[in-house]
Parts: C-alpha cells; sequence; structure tokens
DNA sequence: CCCCTCGTTGGTAACGTTACCAACCGTTAG
DNA sequence: CTAACGGTTGGTAACGTTACCAACGAGGGG
C-alpha cells in the first residue's frame, strides 16, 4: 500500500548537507545571498536544484513579522463574468506585489461568507477583499477581522466604515434614464434587483431621480425590482410588456436582467406578436449589444478596473501610505448609445 | 507611528491562559472535542469568542502529515467567462472538500505558469489544478512537483502523463460541421486558434475530417486559424467574406471567433453592403444566440461541470480511490441548432 | 607583531500548532 | 481495601523556517 504522497518535499537541512553548508546559509542564499560567497551559493543552488527544493512558505510565514503573501477574495458569484473580470483585475495587482490571492465564492450566503473570511484569518492572509453579501456584518468588524485590512468594492456594508470602491451606480442609472427621457419616452419600466441589494438600491435611485426631476410619473406597475437571474428577468419583462399600457422603454439595472428583457422581446418579434419594441438602457455591457432587434444604450464599467482599483487601496492601506480615514473610489460608468 | 497591523492575532496560548486550561485542552476543543469535558469545552469556546481567535493554519499545516487544505489553479485566462465558470467549479467541489483554491492567471505564459506552480508548491498545496499553456513542460513533471498530484484541464501536454479533463473538441466540431453539410453548404470557412493550441488544433482536425469524408475540398484561403481576440477574428471574417468566392457558413472554434464573425456579419448587414450571410457553427455557447441576424448553432459545452470533474479526479488520487493509472475523461457537448 | 574590523558562517531559539506520552482522577470489580 | 481501568488533562518535542548573536578567519593599520 502506498501513500498518495509518493515522497515528502525536501527540506533546507537537507539541501545544506547536500551542499555540505550549514541550514543558515542555505536560507541566507535564498533570501538573496547577501553575505554569502559566490561559490557556497553556487553549490546551494546546485542542491535546490538536484533535490527539487521549494521553500516552505508556510512555515516562512509562521516567523513574526513575515507576511503571509495571501490576499483573500471573496467574490459573491464566480460565474458571473463581470466578477471573473474583477477577480482577474484584484489578481494582476496582488502578483504585481508578489501576493497570491485565495479565492473563494460566497453566492450571495451571508454565512458562507462569514466562514470564508474565518478561513482567510486562520491563512494570516495580508489582506481582504470583499464583494460583501447583504447579511448581518458582523463579521466583518475590524477587531473580529484581527484587524486584517479589508477592502470593500460594488457595495457598501452599513455600519462598517472601511476602505471601498464602488460604482457611480446613481449618476450612471440616472444619466441613463435622462437619455431615455431625452428621446420623447415618458413611459419608462424598470427591471432589476431588490432593494437590499446596495447597487439594486442605488441604480433604482439614479432612476426615480431622472423621472421625477423631469415631472414623469413613476408607475409601479411597470417597475419590477425582484428579480436575481435570468429566466425571472424574462418573466417580468413579459409581465410588462403584457400590461395594458406598456411602457416603450425599458431602463435594466444589471446584465441578468437585460438579458432577461432581450430574451422575451426576441420571442416576441420571432412569433409575430403585437406590441411596443421598447427601446432599452442597460446598466452593465454585454457582448454583441450593437446586433440587437431593439436599440440598446449601454451603461458600461471596468469590472478589471474595479479589482485593481480595490487592490490598490489594500496595498495603500498595508504599505501604510493610505491617509488614516477609510477611502472611498466611486468610478465613473460610460453611456454607449446604440 | 502606528504599525499597518493593530494587534497580533491571539495564539493558542492566550486562549488556554483566559479559559485557565492548557493549550492542548483548547487544540482537543477546536478538534471537536473528543475526551474534553463539557464545562471546559465551553470555557474554551467562551475565551475564543471574547479574544477573537482564529486558528493558525499555516502552523497548523507544519506539522507532518497534515494537509495545507489548499488546492493550486492556474488558468490561462480569468477574463474569459469560460474560466471563470471552470474556476467556480473547482471552487465548488473544492470547498465540499473543506479545501481552499488559490488562483493564479498564467495569460497563456509558459514562465509565469512556471513561477505560480513554484509558488504553489511552496505553499504547500494539496493539489494543482492546471490549464496549462502551449510552452515547455519540464516544470510539470511529477518529481518536479514533489509528486503533489496534477490535474490537466482542457488542455493535454506532450509527453505529461497525468490525470485529465478534455472536452469532445474532435466530435463536437465533426458534428458540427457535418449539421453544416447536411444544410447543403459547401464552401464552409474556418475560423480558429492556432495549431500550437491543443484545442485549436483537435477543432480543426474534426471540420477536416467531416469536410474529407463528405468529398468536400478543403480550401485554405478560408481558413484562418490564428485569432486569440475578437479584434483578430472580426478581421479574418472580414478578408474570408471579401474573398472572391466567399463562404456560405462560417465554422467558428471558439466562442472570441464567434463573436468577431458576428461583428462583421453585423456591420455588414447593418451598412447593407451586399454578400453572404453566412450561417454560423460557433464552438462554445454565447448569451442571445437565438437573437443573431443569422442562424447560429452552438455546440455546448459546461466549464463548471468541467471544472468540477478535474476536482473531482483530484479528490479521488487525493483520497487514494483513483486507479493506480492517469484517468482521461472526456466530457460530451450538445449542439444546438437554431 | 598585535589588535581591531569586517565579511562570513554556524548555533540557538522562537514562531503556533498538535502527536505522543505521562500523570492524575474517580469508579468499579475482585 | 486494593488494583485496574477509562476518561481527562498537561508537558514535551517536533514540524521548517529565519532573526539574532557568537565565533571564526583574513586583512589592514598602528
Amino acid at each position: 500500500m502506498s501513500t498518495s504522497r509518493g515522497a515528502r518535499q525536501p527540506t533546507i537541512k537537507e539541501v545544506a548537507t547536500l551542499a555540505g553548508v550549514s541550514p543558515m546559509t542555505v536560507s541566507r542564499t535564498l533570501a538573496g545571498g547577501v553575505n554569502v560567497r559566490p561559490d557556497l551559493q553556487e553549490r546551494v543552488m546546485a542542491a535546490v536544484r538536484e533535490l527539487g527544493y521549494y521553500r516552505n512558505e508556510n512555515a516562512r510565514s509562521l516567523r513574526p513579522g513575515q507576511p503571509s503573501g495571501l490576499i483573500g477574495v471573496a467574490i459573491t458569484n464566480l460565474a458571473n463574468p463581470y466578477y471573473g473580470n474583477f477577480a482577474l483585475g484584484v489578481e494582476e495587482v496582488a502578483a504585481a506585489h508578489g501576493r497570491r490571492i485565495i479565492l473563494g465564492n460566497t453566492g450571495e450566503d451571508a454565512g458562507r461568507e462569514r466562514q470564508l473570511v474565518s478561513d482567510f484569518i486562520g491563512r494570516q492572509v495580508d489582506g481582504l477583499i470583499l464583494v460583501p453579501t447583504s447579511g448581518d456584518a458582523a463579521h466583518l468588524q475590524p477587531e473580529r477581522l484581527g484587524h486584517v485590512p479589508l477592502v470593500l468594492a460594488s457595495r457598501r456594508v452599513p455600519g462598517l466604515d472601511v476602505d471601498t470602491v464602488l460604482l457611480d451606480d446613481v449618476g450612471g442609472a440616472y444619466r441613463g434614464t435622462v437619455s431615455l427621457l431625452d428621446a420623447g419616452h415618458t413611459r419608462i419600466g424598470f427591471l432589476g434587483n431588490r432593494s437590499s441589494v446596495f447597487t439594486g438600491e442605488r441604480r433604482y435611485r439614479g432612476y426615480e431621480q431622472a423621472m421625477t426631476e423631469r415631472g414623469v410619473p413613476v408607475d409601479r406597475s411597470i417597475i419590477a425590482r425582484d428579480q436575481q437571474d435570468v429566466d425571472a428577468a424574462s418573466r417580468a419583462a413579459r409581465a410588462m410588456l403584457d400590461h395594458p399600457e406598456p411602457p416603450t422603454a425599458i431602463f435594466s439595472a444589471n446584465n441578468r436582467n437585460t438579458i432577461g428583457a432581450l430574451r422575451e422581446i426576441g420571442r416576441r418579434i420571432r412569433d409575430g406578436l403585437p406590441g411596443p419594441r421598447p427601446a432599452l438602457v442597460s446598466f452593465d455591457d454585454f457582448e454583441l449589444s450593437e446586433l440587437m432587434p431593439v436599440p440598446v444604450t449601454v451603461i458600461d464599467h471596468d469590472a478589471r478596473l474595479l479589482g485593481r482599483e480595490a487592490a490598490t487601496l489594500l496595498f495603500a492601506r498595508l504599505e501604510g501610505t493610505a491617509e488614516s480615514r477609510p477611502n472611498t473610489i466611486e468610478l465613473p460608468v460610460t453611456i454607449e448609445h446604440p
């Protein structure tokens, strides 16, 4: 019966023995080789190559003051390409700072988030980057985190005053809605997330603000704010278009709702159903939006940049170059007309 | 001048002192509490809560035989939603086995891959899951990895005989091409990756096989095999459609090429340019394919499942339940007609 | 010629944890 | 009443690494 791990990892001691030096000389050589004779360095490196030695980073970070080199990243939904790009942005900046990321998916579950965060802390991460879920946030208080720096992305958490990177949700939704109003629409439906979702609330606020500013009444019967996935969005769009007085345009607060709405609109066109072919404004970009059967205005933003900014904020905090007050960055969005 | 880390993490010793027990009792309690008096367990847990103690997983995995609980995952391009889903699949299975994933992005760079893998080994990962780049693979030999189990996904590496999860690239491409031939097309263009990319080669093979089997000549002038991104794919499609004898259908070997081709086709339709409106077969699914201006047949597959299968293979290896010979799984693809 | 300095090397201890063994207790059987 | 037992608890050592200090030797200046 063989063990699943054929051979143990060689240790610094074995390298030292093979090279005929002390472990300290090996350690020093691997740390850059200051004050180590070149010929000894060569012997050490030869022994390292021969044994296939890798320094044990876990043992290393055990020593006081040594960082683990790990950044914990928890995301709500990795299957969403938006967050994949976000993770990529974080990874890029982390790699540039010689760090790795440990990645966890919360699936919008606060319990899972708590569990992930506590595991991250247990692994001595140097910092945390989180797209927080909407649940209870007691487990994110600085003292509960052992004062490991935390950066929030995309969403804020009530009662938690930490570095945060957001999008200009309100402004983007406002400008998008205004562009529909400018085009003469007055009956504008809204598809979005429930108000407990941070971005859902903010984007609705931008929509509402534009409508009331222009004196256009907000009609609750063409507002649907509870769709988390494409199918639910499709159904909501269907109900909206079956309304006796259907909207001539729809504001969609995120990618999932946009895709759902377009599915439904496409179905009606294919099936030759009567009724309006509403114009669309979509918060979140998607590919081939220019090929859609109705004009789609896109409120675009850069997930990768969001990740990069979050990581940059974190490293500023880690290196002590950040100002002491928590920082909030709100990234601009761009509007692309069809 | 304050340090960036306000307070040190409490240790098991401090918990023990506060609870009035020995560190061993704390350790035992945290390990499940076998043979520890309930009242002591309560006192320990109270102390843990009061101090905000988290067990140091790095120190823990230092003890011999203790797994680190980490799985190293290296992906070629996290920005590609396909790989985001792949990572999600791996993460799901890893989480179910009480493991975390450390994620790195190689960007198709063999040097970066080598660096990532060596870091993973240094962090004592229990296993590795890799979408390999096309470069040299000496650093992936089992002995170089300290015999940490390795699973390859999506692509194989020449000369490396390890557990692998692939797609049925050849079969999918073959069936997709046949469906075009069955529809009466004989002039079928090909858009894909260069042949040094494993999947690029296999998908071309499926295309070629279908064509020659039906006695349809393969015309090199409508075959473009060097596009890695959407813009390059668009340009290739443009050249193909400007060909004096343009194809009436196009086989696209991956998502990036499909999007590029559709951009170009859409542009021609919008601008009212003459010429064929080619039917499309796309290896890789994408959203709203049913709304495209030309019929798109999709060869669909499940990235998340790919990740799940890779992780499952890895854990079978880790738990010693895998057969000793390396396993290869080839996942089926489905064809969805428009 | 000796002492001091500096570059180089090695020994020791500590980081936080848990396996192992020893010690202790109360209980029960003989 | 004693011995044995099982449940419970604590001490020690070790995991792999590096900071710190001590020691050594060569070279140079007094």
